[in-house]
DNA sequence: CATGAATGAGAATTCATTCAT
DNA sequence: AATGAATGAATTCTCATTCAT
């Protein structure tokens, strides 16, 4: 039965090699290669989750072979646990940069509009940190990175109870822990339950909650709480 | 992996013989073997989320064969799906026997305890709610059950926003949509994302929030807005 | 985890039930529900074969359920060499009842009219002796009935091809055999290889042979043999 | 079944041994075991059919395991197609060298002998068209490979047409498509219903048509058509 | 006579990962 | 410093069939 049998053309191609090489791209540029995989990584693992995530479809967004993510990252977990890190260095570093007004009430407000259009903008952080979170946190915590820094924020909160305590705008037992917990809660909630919060009032006439009047209500709301 | 090809040691066992059929076995008991499976998937499916969930985990956990799975859910998805829409019945029927103090004050309050310790009762809710999310509500939209029903809670909440405006305690603009919003995002974010918050405040010296003091000022968040 | 589940609803409904009962249509009528059996079972087994057959599919074909099947068949195997025993016997009915005009020449045609309509209006027979083949006549083999009866045409076709050659119009070594099988080989690979023979005109302009043209053709051949 | 399943015996014998790995095993030579599995995928194909072909007993005969073949054709259906477009390379192979004689009757001659030996030898070839067709000729249809090469037999017997009717031995009207499916006709359903066309002769006292009877047959009968 | 409940054994395919150069 | 080839171990799901009343 092997008689005859005459096939210069048809190659031992793998069904999985379907994209085409693009030579002289991302090839022997370990840098940006390294970074294509971990970009492409964090959309899929942002998309699908950990256990959802697939790795060629991972290497195939990075314009590579699975092969690479396993020289340059090692394994599924420890890719996801960079792009855990990356996603949080993101967020410390957009953080950084943010300097709330001096007026404590407009600083209050400035914090809540930074945070709030951070996850509005960064839904595929949101995911990953919820992702996470059902993971009951495995990976955070084997992260020397994460943990050694703070959020940024936090002072940022801080500074501003302070002058608006000594100005006696705000409350005296303002708490900057329960007050960005409450901001975080809020902001984040609207972005990460968006797709099954609409149920609960399906039969309300009233229409969806709009991300601008959140955000002016989550200022109502923390503004109401801090004055005195 | 098959439970059953798991064991090729336990031959075919002749059921023709004279031993008592493996007693307390849920043999003959549709009904049973139906809510052992969705237990045993919901503890499933909220521990790991759909795609890490392991059919095979249920089935042990729920005391039979993958088999059955199928023969009453057909696949995977339906079981998610039935599990999913067991959940919201649960939360609906807790919610249907609550019923709100009079005052508008100690109403709103009990309604703030009632949501969040249902919350804190009930984390496989919260994850599979969570979960859902991450498939962007792929199977919640599916669900003719769950799109039907809506919250009894809104409702409570729209009693004691109208009770507490009528008696001029609470403002006449507060909308029951964002103030149900404001306290099931507090309540869902504190139990959602407790492995992870913790990382943001890790040099400060102050310890975790605890949930009593949680609750405590979620109530003060809501009724300092809400107050006139 | 298993407080307060109270789906009175939820019945134990397998999943393979979605078809509605039909109360007294089929059900007691055990004549009745044979035949609805049979005809769906070569429906089935005439498009997908013996191994691409589904005993589900025949039994919702048939309005009833697996059990059924077994019930009245036994097995698969016994059900599929019952279709083909039926399969057989219509076509021995239809040719039972089929008479050859006189004339040698317009009895040749009229046989060969007659077995290239059988072939073109039952493609489920051809498709089903196909089917066998494949199986290297498994069942044909184990069939009592199929083996005993012979084909009416043969003896149509050596009265026929008797009475052409008494009056000096067909060859004299004219076999019965050979010429029933050219009869038979021209008209069944017609339809039972209707999907593949396309190809290979593929490059020509000519269209598709039609199956009128194939009769006058078949006809002609034959003819142009027989005639001295 | 997967090869390696069913083996719970086999422990991971750790490949570091010093054993010199399996002699004669087909290892890093993509082209043999991409054949040894084609090949065995076309015994196993022709012998079931696409739904009775078993991808375990495949590997099996190739000497590999189930997962190669997803590795090199992606599944059962590609692999199938790879069959079938394997199966008429080699027809086309086979006629492609095939140059009938001058002499238009020994031609034809030629021409039938050629196509009746390819089935007669190649019954794998015959049961996968079989096959194909019980599939409504799915995969050919989606075969660009097989739809872009017509069968280099039409043209040879154009050209014996041609010459033939030149020389005045040949009707004027004879079409190619015509003659060369009464051939093909006739030789293929002689291998392909072998197992079937036994039955209705079954109580004449004649034996069964010989092979070799039959080519005789068949080059008298399409002979006596063309002759003038 | 009939049927609802249950199921063992397989079947295709997927997935992350390692081997070997 | 890469990369093509190979693969073990699951994983979901199907299929015909029998149990039990």
């Amino acid at each position: 039965m092997t008689a005859n049998r005459k096939s210069p053309s048809r190659k031992k191609t793998p069904v999985k090699s379907a994209a085409p090489r693009r030579p002289g791209k991302v090839r022997r540029d370990p840098e940006r290669l390294t970074a294509a995989i971990l970009d492409a990584a964090m959309a899929e693992f942002s998309e699908h989750g950990f256990a959802g995530a697939r790795v060629d479809r991972i290497s195939k967004g990075a314009g590579t072979v699975d092969r690479m993510l396993y020289y340059y990252f090692g394994n599924k977990e420890r890719l996801y646990q960079a792009v855990l890190e990356e996603a949080y260095r993101r967020l410390v570093d957009a953080q950084r940069h943010f300097v709330p007004p001096e007026d404590p009430v407009r600083g209050m407000e400035a914090l809540i509009t930074q945070l709030w259009e951070y996850y509005r903008d960064h839904p595929e952080f949101v995911r990953l940190v919820m992702s996470e979170n059902l993971l009951k946190g495995r990976y955070i915590q084997q992260s020397e990175t994460i943990r050694q820094v703070s959020l940024p924020l936090i002072h940022s909160v801080e500074a501003v109870l302070d002058s608006g305590r000594r100005k006696g705008l705000f409350r005296a037992d303002a708490d900057a822990r329960f007050v960005l917990m409450t901001i975080m809660s809020m902001g984040f909630f609207q972005v990460s339950n968006q797709y099954t919060y609409g149920f609960w009032l399906a039969d309300t006439a009233t229409p969806p909650v709009r991300g601008d009047d959140w955000l002016a209500h989550m200022q109502a709301v923390v503004l109401d709480h801090l004055r005195r």
